[in-house]
DNA sequence: AATGAATGAGGGTTCATTCAT
DNA sequence: CATGAATGAACCCTCATTCAT
């Protein structure tokens, strides 16, 4: 009976690194090529498995998107976990969300890009995208407007609004890393500075 | 002899119209559905052509693509024209830059969503696109940051990291756009007024 | 009335030559690329019209065949009334036929290798081409022989086998021609000696 | 071990029988329609499989070409392997000569006339014919003369032009039994014989 | 008679998915 | 569960032919 057990939790354990596996392949093939330029075939030579094994790990081609976005959700999860405890200034806190946003996409960067074009063209998934990833992210951006500002760490501003342009900011940002901008690679605390610099203190003269 | 220019002249129109017809309903679609889920076919259908005639405009269907490019990047010419005489205060620049870009994003929303797609998928591409319509943008982005430092009208920075936050800012938007975020669908007045306060003032309290 | 006929006359002759000019490219065509690799375009293009043209001369571009084999015929036509003169001995009859057939290939090479390759591959052509062609050129072959063996010229044997065989020499001889064989370029006197010696004499020791 | 071992086998040989079936099906449509004429589909129709299907063994439709091609080689192959060892008289060796290379001929008649049109067509298909197919026909030839020529079993003659003229006779016989001739079809006895009389005793009168 | 843009049927090839082993 | 040969729908593209100018 124990046996049997520990035999089945071998067989469960083996089942979830062999798609944990496939998700791999695919996510690095989907960024590298884009997930039509990607056959299962490429997928499955490069996880070491049959065309045929793919299937008995996800329905279609299209699951492993889905796998993969999966993957992504749980990632953000674990994040904001993390990031939910209050730091102190909100400077700091603001700057700690950059650098946590920053390591995020720089872990998660194949499975992003991977995903982001399939996003751009599938009216289905972006939806899907936008509830699991980004509507998470904006709404914890605004609380967190908000909580500084009931802290009058922050001065009033309109909260959605300003959520959008930082969220944007992390996005744009990543999109010009896919893009290979140059002046990104150089570094990274720079970044960081400008970033905390231009949004606490703006760019107008003293 | 003028008949037979204004033969030609005809005939070239019509060649124009045709090809840009033909551009219309392939960015349509590949907005819609994506680059690879639509068909020739399709666009033929779409454009009231048989599908034969595409290649009398183009060499193939990814041309199609290069095509969407070419307009994209007549219109940020024009653009950048158009913007280029602006002065006044740094403030109000700024705040038309942004109307600016809204506007251009706006006209071209389907054009940009065909593209993004495909440039995510496809390095050669990619490195087109940044270097015909990303590179410039930031490079003009900077020009104006070192302008206004120089008079004064903004304070010091460090230029090339703002000005790829300022275009991240643009490119974020336009994503959350295609998103269907509603947040920004309300009202675009909300946003321009705080992406000038942010920028400007920054969210500290005074 | 006379400038019509002469203008009548005129356009006749643009016509014939308009004509020749597409089946010389057409033949030159066939032969470099084969038939089904060259397009009308390409016809069009190295004749110096416009595709539609071709087809104010010809029906379809399988006429374009017909009418390399059309040509060919009459060159038959023409080579076989040059060769009906009966000379001296026999041993220079087959010589000089040898020669007027290499003649014959090397002055229609393109044309004979454009139609060969179709007549292959085409039921109904390799009949019109046996019919045209072939045929003719092996009962001249056994009327001939025929005349010589009366003559007590040549000895007795198998006329109908005999003729095949000498046929077969011809069109072997030029397949490998196409086919590039070094050992056929060095010389042609040696070719013609050959052939004399051995149908004449045989290569049995004496 | 053993099973692992007979499945491979059992693979193995299905793979091969199926690779030869669809083999067959190209070489009998190839001969019958052309190559051009000739679909793909048409081939697995013939074959009886799916379309799809004939890409798990050849990786074109030109590659069937080149499959057809190999198959005539290992045929000469066998071929030359078995008139090897035959010596006798240099008449009766010519004689057997001409027998096996019509017999060659007509057990490979579809495959032969299948590539025949396109190895005229082809350029790069031409050079590989001459180099697998003709050219050792034609040194195997010379190779025969020389040796029967220091046997003194036939007279000096120029061996090139002659082994030229030899298998120029094969060639040419194939091509007018390909147009349909009637003349060939009545008897090959007849034909052995007038062209060992040829070639040995020539048509001279003694 | 000349043109060449428009046509659309048809072709070779790919590839996600299935299923017998 | 693993395999990989078989499948066939679907795709992009070509090209002979037509016809309005």
């Amino acid at each position: 009976m124990t046996e049997d057990l520990s035999h089945a939790n071998w067989r469960e354990r083996q089942a979830i690194s062999r798609s944990e596996e496939i998700l791999d392949a695919a996510a690095a093939l989907f960024a590298a090529r884009g997930f039509h330029r990607t056959t299962t075939r490429d997928i499955a030579d490069a996880a070491g498995v049959a065309e045929g094994t793919l299937y008995n790990y996800f329905n279609s081609k299209n699951d492993l998107l889905l796998g993969i976005m999966r993957r992504l959700t749980n990632s953000l999860v674990g994040l904001s976990m993390q990031t939910e405890t209050v730091t102190s200034s909100a400077r700091d806190h603001f700057a700690a969300l950059m650098r946590v946003q920053r390591e995020f996409q720089e872990q998660n960067a194949t499975m992003l890009q991977a995903l982001l074009s399939e996003i751009l063209a599938d009216a289905e998934l972006r939806q899907r995208y936008y509830h699991l990833l980004i509507q998470p992210t904006l709404m914890a951006l605004e609380k967190d407007l908000e909580l500084h500002t009931r802290l009058k760490q922050i001065r009033p501003t309109d909260i959605p609004a300003t959520a959008r342009i930082l969220a944007s900011i992390f996005i744009g940002l990543f999109f010009l890393e896919v893009l290979g901008d140059a002046g990104l690679e150089s570094g990274e605390v720079g970044l960081e500075e400008a970033f905390v610099g231009l949004t606490f203190d703006g760019i107008a003269p003293r």
